[in-house]
This record gives C-alpha cells, structure tokens and sequence, in this order.
DNA sequence: TTGAAAGCGGTACCAG
DNA sequence: CTGGTACCGCTTTCAA
C-alpha cells in the first residue's frame, strides 16, 4: 500500500512546480525564463513560492537536450608536468563562467588519452575545446578526421598545418634572441645553454633561437657551450651538465636554462662550487613558474603567458560559438624577458 | 529549392543511422548499448558501418536525460592562491574517468562564487561534488539547506559540523607536533615560528599544535619566539619578521614557517643575513610543494597529502553514487614530515 | 530478431 | 494571459 520512500528524494521537475501552483508547465517555463511582463503578479508569486517550496532547480541536461546547446566548453590539460597549464584554469574558467559556460575537464597523459579525451568531450556535446597542449612531437591524424559537426578549438602550444583551428603559440625563438640581447647588453661574451629534452618542439625552437641569438652578435657557437638540461629527468642530469660547463676554461659567463626547474638545479650547482650568482655567473631560465621568487636570488626567466593564451583561447572560442567571427584565428604571442636577481654584468676581466 | 548548406554540419542521430541502416532505432540502440548477442552478424555490420560513415557520436545529453545520470562529478577548487590544490586535479581526473565520471570543474574565488558554483553544479545534476576548500573560517549555512536531492559531496579540508557530508582533513595538529619532536630529538631548544594569516583555520591549528609540541618537551612557549608570516601578503612582511627573530638573543635555532612560501622568504633572509642553512639554524616549511626541492639547500617541509586527499574524496564519493555505501565519511590525514637538507642539529654551543 | 511507441524534463508554437 | 502539444535524441518496454 504505501510506497517505500526514496532514500534521496527525487528532484522536483516542472510538472510538479505546475501542478502545485494549479498551473499549466507553460506558464512556469515562462518563469523559468523571465516572461513574465505580461503576467498576473499572483500567479508569479505563487509559483516562484511553489519553486522555492519545492526546492525546484531546472534540469539543465533537458534544456539542453531542447535547445541544442550545452554551455559547456571542454578543456584538455595535456601539459601535466608543469603546473603552469593547471594554473590557466585559474582563468578561464572564470572567464568562461562569466559568459556562462561551463568548464568540463580532461587531463590527457598520453596520446591515446588525448584521443579519448576528445571523443569523451564531444559525445558531451561540448560548444568548444580549449586544448593545452605539451609541445612533444605527435601526430595529428585523429584531430584531422573530426566531424565537420565538431565544435571550434583552440590549440595552445600546438604546431599544426591546419589553419581549421584556431592556435595560440608562444614564440620560444624570438624570447630566446630577446635574452641573448639582453645578456650581450649586459657584456656577456660567452653565453651557454642547457637545452631541454629532444621530444619537444619547444626545445628545438629555443636552441634555434639561442643559435640566431649568437649569431645576430657575431658570437661563436660552440658545441661544447651546450649540455643536456632535461626537466623531465632527474635533476642529477643537470647538475653533471652545468658542472661539465663550470669546468670549462675560460668558463661561461652565462647559462641559459631549457625552463626554471633546470634553472634551479643549475643555480644549486653553481652555488655549491663556490661562486656567485650574478657575480661570477648569470643564470636565466624559461617559464616564469611562481617560485622564481623563492630562489635566492630570484630568477631571472623567460614568461610563458599561458594565463593570456587561456584567455585568448576562451575569447577566440566564444566569438565562434556565439558566431561572432567564422574563421579561425592563429596567434603567436610574445614571452616577455622578467628580469630579476640572478642576472647581471659579467665578472670583469672576463673577456678571453 | 535547395535549402542552404548548413556551415556545419548537423550532427547525426540515431534516426539518421536507422535510416540509412534500414532498420529501427531500437535495433540501432542495441547496437549502442552492446547488446548484440541476438542479431543478424549482417544488421551488426551494416548498422557500424553507418554508424562509421556518418561519424556518428551518441548524444550523452539525451542519454543522460532518459537515464536520468550525467557520469559528471563537479570539482570545486577554492583554494587558488596554492596551486597545490589544483594539482589534485591531476589524480582526480583520472581515477574519475576510470570509473566512467567527468569533470565538471568551477573555481571559487569568494563565498558568493562558492553558493553559485554549487547552484550550477546541481542544475548540472551533477552526481558528486568535490569541495577543495581554503581553510577559511566561513559560513556553511547555504550548505546546509541544500535540497535532499542534492548529490553526495566530499568536502577537503573544509570544517563543518554536518556529518552529512564526507570530510577529509588535514591533521594540522599532528603535524606540528611531528616536527617539534624531530627537532627536539635533533637538539634543538628555541624553536620559532612563523604563523599564517589569522583568517585561515589553518594558522591556528599549526599555532596550537606548535604551543602543544613545545608543551609536551616542557619547553616554554615565548611570545617573542612567533611572528606572523602570512603567504597571502607580499614576502616583504615574512622577511622583517624572520630578522625579528634572527635579532634575537639567543637566537632560536629552528624556525618552522607557515608554509613553504613563507619558509622560502625566512630562508632567503637568513642567508643574506650570512648565516647557513641548516648549520646555523634550521629552517621547516608546510605544504610540500614541489619547488621545496629546487631551493638551496632544499626544504625540509610537512607534505600536506592533497593529491591522497583527491583520491579519497572521489572514492567516497563513487562508493555512495553507486550505492555501495549510504552513509558519510569523516576522516583525517596524518600530514608526513619530509626531511630534506634545510634541517639538522642545532649548532654546537647554542645551549642558554 | 526487429519495430512501434511512450516518456525522460524541458521549450516553443499555436489556440483560445 | 494561459494551456495544450509536438518535439529535442535516446532508452526501454511490449508486440509482432
């Protein structure tokens, strides 16, 4: 006879709220979404206090079911080894929230999980895809053969040929040439680089940049000026390269790192064999990590503006979805130069 | 005549794939849900082999409406100034895809973001909700009031009276009490402390732990032996107060830090001040994040387990979603002093 | 083995 | 001003 109770009770839906308030659904969908210019006041009382009663909450996967669209923008993080990508979630999904959509997250460790992430996002019917991308050398296949019913993405720091979607790059050449401007500025003559591992495009692109760099100053590359610097790696790595460039003779007067986790261990390095950070040695890093500030000395580094690649990419996606702008844009952003302790003029008496 | 083409294409659904399969979307949702024990291999392949030229994609909103589960847990993340907490997203992520659940995720930059983060989840009907909270004192009332439909929820770091909800904690306390009696063991007699903003839980909790620690060893607690350092405010203030201490006589020997922001400041300042670290004094952070490693020397820290705290929160909260277990859990972390190089005996002598 | 039809919770059109 | 109703894309009886 009487119906066990749900242990959670069931959701309120609309035919309840109307039913309550001796109405039909139409009217308080009208409620629902504001038209309610040409209503009588008592009704809009009673219903909006039959939906307070009820605890009513509109089921957004209905409305979007109806309305085709699911404000939602998915996001994949492939970039896990540097919090710095986590870090541009600080700001889009606020930016996003503000336009109304929603962020729905995917972490990719691997290519295949990358792949499955993508499906995953639009069997949710996600508006657009903000994608976060590593810099390693993959293949691009899979994005190629999406439906053209597929929603419009940004890749962030992800080469491609297809100008189908919009890019944001970062400019790793032109920020290396800036430091090595810098660095000749300063008086360095002798400028050394820990380049960062072979599977990513970013370490290629800064090591072109470093090479253009000296060469723009009529500086000899040396083979012997350049190590290993691998962030992925065990520091131990770094520390034997920045030691086998501290036993050169005459010794660098300045050591570009692949990022600021090689940075660091080469600054615990230096520090370690006696010398001074930036008296005997300059150090720079790449990517503008919070703790550059912890250092002592603090760091002078390279900025990856991933915080603005994340806005742009919500604002490049939102323009399309809201089908403000039909073309997809591609944009290199520029990595500003943060000076900050670890730089300085090189020991004098140091020119060869 | 011709209508106009569409720039995109409309997606394909399960009407189109009956359709051009020449069978009934019955036949077409057996194909989709697996259940194919019973069909014609021929109906089978022709109905994949449609399915693979329209690219089809099942709409997870309309499969979601029918049955009346979304697979999403929604993620709040309030505590932004740490990227610590964001790193959880790391585990959360993946252990929740494997168990078939996406990630809808918010962030909560102030109470008022909190309530509408939460409202928007439910009307999501999302079937979870993770909490990563600052340790803020604030107001739970909204959070009681939540419908009794609302989904499970597991609240880190969040304290609430309400055994309703699943809570993982930090074990501050312990922690305090942890490093006190390493240092002790150590030698060490006057030991400092550098204590967090009074607004967070946290702080407290640390002081109190601290006053038990030097309590439990019958050491005097001494006011002039605490000074605030709060990893909110600009290093600057951190750093007056670590020259505060060190101006001391005796000096203290060991100072413990709020958190390793604040201990990356102290240690900063120590240094320039001349002396070393750990052989003149013997610096403690809390938190454990990842660049303790690259300072120099690298930083002994209490490693606050947010990434075990992840895992939890979404375990509990699959356990309840699925009916495996009905009722709340309460529980908390016992917080690991990692000991690297920034900590030792305190320097011979150093006895009043 | 396959198909027809009801219904999930909303929206929107058309009547009245 | 309000109500009836078709429909969004899919699942799930129930019949054939």
């Amino acid at each position: 006879m009487s119906k066990v109770q749900q242990k959670t009770a069931r959701r309120a839906t609309i035919k309840d709220v109307a039913r309550d308030a001796g109405v039909s659904v139409t009217t308080v969908s009208n409620v629902l979404n504001e038209r309610t210019e040409a209503m009588t006041e008592e009704t809009l009382r009673r219903i909006q206090e039959t939906i307070r009663v009820l605890n009513y909450r509109p089921s957004s996967v209905a409305r979007s079911l109806v309305n085709n669209s699911t404000a939602t923008i998915g996001v994949i993080v492939a970039e896990i080894h540097t919090p710095l990508f986590l870090q541009a979630l600080n700001t889009i999904e606020p930016l996003a929230r503000s336009a109304n959509y929603n962020i729905l997250l995917s972490t990719a460790r691997s290519h295949d999980d990358e792949r499955q992430a993508v499906n995953l996002l639009l069997e949710k019917q996600v508006e657009g895809i903000i994608f976060l991308c590593t810099s390693a050398y993959v293949d691009d296949d899979y994005l190629l053969q999406l439906p053209s019913s597929a929603p419009p993405m940004a890749l962030v720091n992800r080469a491609t040929t297809q100008d189908r979607f919009n890019q944001i790059h970062l400019d790793n050449v032109g920020a290396m040439l800036a430091v090595i401007d810098y660095l000749v500025e300063l008086g360095h003559r002798r400028i050394a680089h820990l380049y960062g591992p072979a599977s990513r495009r970013s370490s290629d692109e800064r090591l072109r940049g470093y090479r253009l760099g000296l060469k723009k100053h009529n500086l000899l590359y040396r083979e012997n000026h350049t190590a290993p610097g691998d962030y992925l790696a065990p520091p131990k790595a770094s520390e034997q390269s920045t030691l086998k460039l501290l036993n050169l003779s005459p010794r660098p007067t300045a050591i570009i790192a692949a990022d600021d986790i090689v940075a660091a261990a080469a600054m615990r390095t230096i520090q370690r064999a006696g010398l001074k950070i930036p008296q005997d040695i300059t150090v720079i890093g790449v990517d503008d990590h919070p703790f550059c500030t912890y250092l002592n000395p603090t760091l002078t580094t390279v900025q990856l503006p991933i915080t603005q690649a994340g806005e742009q990419a919500v604002e490049l996606l939102i323009a399309q979805m809201t089908g403000e702008r039909a073309t997809s844009v591609q944009k290199t952003l520029s990595c500003p130069l943060i000076v900050r302790e670890s730089s300085g003029p090189p020991p004098s008496g140091s020119e060869e």
